[in-house]
DNA sequence: CCCTTGACTATCT
DNA sequence: GAGATAGCCAAGG
């Protein structure tokens, strides 16, 4: 591989592995972050060429839901791995105290306003 | 080289 | 708020 694509891949796994336990980030912020805007949808091919273990569980689309298929087995995989860290869902989506874009704490202590 | 796919997003109905 | 639409970009047939 030439050293561009190297050089997105290694910069894609440091921010997934700066990722803190129980937050999470979409594809979208963290290509971003990674210095890459737009390349969301590489984001999630360079994770699998990682070489080592990445937290790829905490990454999630930019609407805060799982991005397999609802109820396949990726998706339950990755909903349980969230769960181990505290992470919250209502309705298939993630609390949006987990995130940094989200909102305050009136939701974690008042309770989900699910109906 | 053209066309399809996909662990994506933002915007409009 | 769910569904459709249009960008996006690299990989594979």
């Amino acid at each position: 591989m030439s050293d561009q694509e190297k050089s997105f891949d290694e910069s894609i796994w440091q921010v997934v592995g700066d990722i803190v336990v129980g937050r999470v980030m979409s594809y979208g912020d963290v290509a971003r972050v990674a210095g890459f805007p737009r390349r969301a949808r590489m984001v999630a091919r360079a994770m699998g060429r990682s070489p080592e273990p990445l937290p790829w569980h905490r990454v999630v689309r930019s609407d805060l839901t799982i991005a397999f298929e609802a109820g396949s087995e990726p998706y339950l995989k990755q909903e349980k791995l969230l769960l181990n860290e505290g992470v919250k869902f209502v309705k298939g989506k993630i609390i949006p105290i987990a995130t940094d874009k989200g909102r305050e704490l009136d939701e974690v202590l008042w309770g989900p306003e699910d109906s």
